[in-house]
DNA sequence: CTTTGTGCAAAGCCTTTGCAATTTT
DNA sequence: AAAATTGCAAAGGCTTTGCACAAAG
């Protein structure tokens, strides 16, 4: 389903994928607009979303949904990571599991599926919250 | 954080648990409600709502994201397994990961967490509607 | 000049919440 | 009688859409 062409650019859409590039992590289409307008940008809601709608579509940048249901963006390119966070004080590590993907990609294909994605996130208590 | 004591059952709560049981899959809030109202009970579609929530949280249903951000739910067997979901149609398939079970395991304790949970998504597009 | 993109505000949808009535213990 | 649950409707929050204006080709 990715289109071929990508998207015309314009100041507005520059705006968005540097801002989203910037931070490196997945963001909600409304944290977007308020980092642009934060920023001085005046690029307007309905933009953020159309843009980064247009662009999940061309297949530049990743997209998924948060537990309440907020849809969240990430510029992908970089290195696929997962996450472990702490419940208790919320620290991150970002770790990278080739043997996940791995797994994902062969578990995937044995039930015929393909162009995959796959979301692993890892919570526990870290060892300073443990005590 | 999953309670230790089950809800307490209702004609309510009863009735949407089996409309769910008796499909065997993922259906909104809102299919469950229409469900029930066709069968003619008249369960509000608040209390399907709240039914649901409180299904989840104690582990008797599973719960996931659409692509559009409905929230769906599915009764669900005990044992921990992962999903792996068509993005077309929809269709889901269980399985099962000792490989990712030890590998969060191996992590998290490499960088110090315990009591530990995670949850894997895979997203794909399924034979059927690769096509 | 025609086409595409943008902003703003209104509308849509899913979901949650307040509150009185009802049911259960 | 006290506590929990339900239903209805209103409110909330995220996202999309209609439309006039601005920008681009």
């Amino acid at each position: 389903m990715t289109s071929t062409e990508p998207p015309r650019s314009t100041p507005q859409r520059q705006a968005v994928l540097e801002a989203l590039g910037a931070v490196d992590d997945f963001r909600s289409a409304q944290q977007v607009h308020e980092i642009l307008a934060t920023a001085g940008s005046g690029v307007g809601l309905a933009t953020v979303y159309r843009t980064l709608a247009l662009y999940a579509e061309h297949g530049l940048v990743d997209t998924l949904r948060r537990e309440d249901g907020e849809a969240i963006y990430r510029r992908c390119s970089e290195t696929h990571h997962h996450h472990l966070v702490c419940r208790s004080c919320g620290a991150t590590v970002e770790v990278e599991g080739p043997a996940v993907e791995r797994w994902t990609s062969a578990i995937a294909s044995e039930h015929g599926f393909s162009d995959l994605a796959h979301t692993l996130e890892i919570v526990g208590t870290c060892a300073a919250c443990a005590g």
